[in-house]
DNA sequence: ACCCAGGCATTGG
DNA sequence: CCAATGCATGGG
């Protein structure tokens, strides 16, 4: 077991949220009050500690999956500062302090995440998943290791839409891990070039690369003007529509979106 | 039996 | 160039 520290401030629960709320995550798994996540060939376990988490076991590859998977590229202090001059997603900073929102450690697997909860209900999308993953992803103890590119590349069109996937997504998804293109690598570029980039290939339109961008990549700017839980939040929080108030949360709008699809979820009585 | 849910490509005007 | 349409599943 090791320690791997968060700037503080760090909330455990509240950043572990998201693999909880929409039934449970095969490859991130809530078990016994901690979050269980194959890394390599093993699984690993993560539980709240002060100041950041323990982890179990702990190597150099671990640390830096995990860092990423807990969020630790985010800049939450910029963000804190910023925000508390600010209408609504001050309050909600203030009231989910110590939320850092979870990212994808691995882009092809961001990508297909975001496109099963193409236009169906998370709950939906976390069951056609959680199939995915139980067929074509390999248990270890509790947690499955996320399908690997290849892996969908071989499966069949008929096994992707026998978990749930419509024929047209299963065709996105293994057209993807089919392309040549190298999706680690896209790191390397800026936001617009990513975008035009990602929204060449079948399947990935602008929601679904904004999302990249946001939970892989945590850019500080990504906006997925498009989603229709931010739209409702932006209109019934704010009254703006998504891109005036875009350009209000400037250029904290990656932040900004968790904070306050967060807060809509969490504080009902305020939506 | 409906209707809606954190889209997208395709088709028809 | 914009509107209409089909898609598969889970929850209300």
């Amino acid at each position: 077991m090791g320690f791997l520290a968060l700037p503080e401030p760090y909330d455990f629960e509240l950043s572990t949220e998201r693999f909880r709320a929409f039934g449970f995550d095969l490859a991130n798994l809530w078990h016994e009050g901690g979050l269980h996540r194959v890394v390599g060939r093993c699984e690993v376990r993560i539980e709240a500690a002060p100041g950041g988490v323990d982890v179990t076991p702990l190597d150099g590859e671990t640390r830096r999956v995990v860092l990423h998977l807990l969020g630790g590229p985010f800049d939450l202090a910029a963000f804190y500062e910023w925000a508390a001059a600010q209408p609504v997603v001050g309050e909600f900073a203030r009231r989910l302090a110590g939320f850092r929102p979870p990212l994808a450690p691995d882009p092809f697997e961001s990508l297909v995440t975001s496109i099963t909860a193409q236009q169906v209900s998370l709950f939906a999308a976390f069951a056609i998943r959680n199939r995915m993953i139980e067929r074509f992803g390999e248990r270890v103890d509790h947690a499955y290791a996320f399908p690997t590119r290849e892996r969908i590349a071989d499966a069949a069109t008929d096994e992707l839409v026998a978990t749930g996937f419509s024929r047209a997504k299963a065709a996105y998804v293994r057209a993807l891990a089919c392309a040549d293109v190298d999706l680690d690598a896209l790191a390397t570029l800026d936001d617009d070039e990513i975008r035009a980039r990602l929204t060449t290939l079948h399947g990935i339109g602008a929601w679904t690369a904004e999302w990249f961008l946001a939970r892989h990549l945590a850019r500080p700017r990504a906006w997925p003007a498009g989603d229709l839980a931010l739209r409702r939040a932006a209109d019934v929080l704010y009254g703006l529509d998504m891109h005036e108030l875009g350009r209000r949360l400037d250029p904290f709008q990656n932040l900004s979106a968790h904070y306050l699809l967060y807060g809509s979820r969490v504080f009902r009585a305020a939506a």
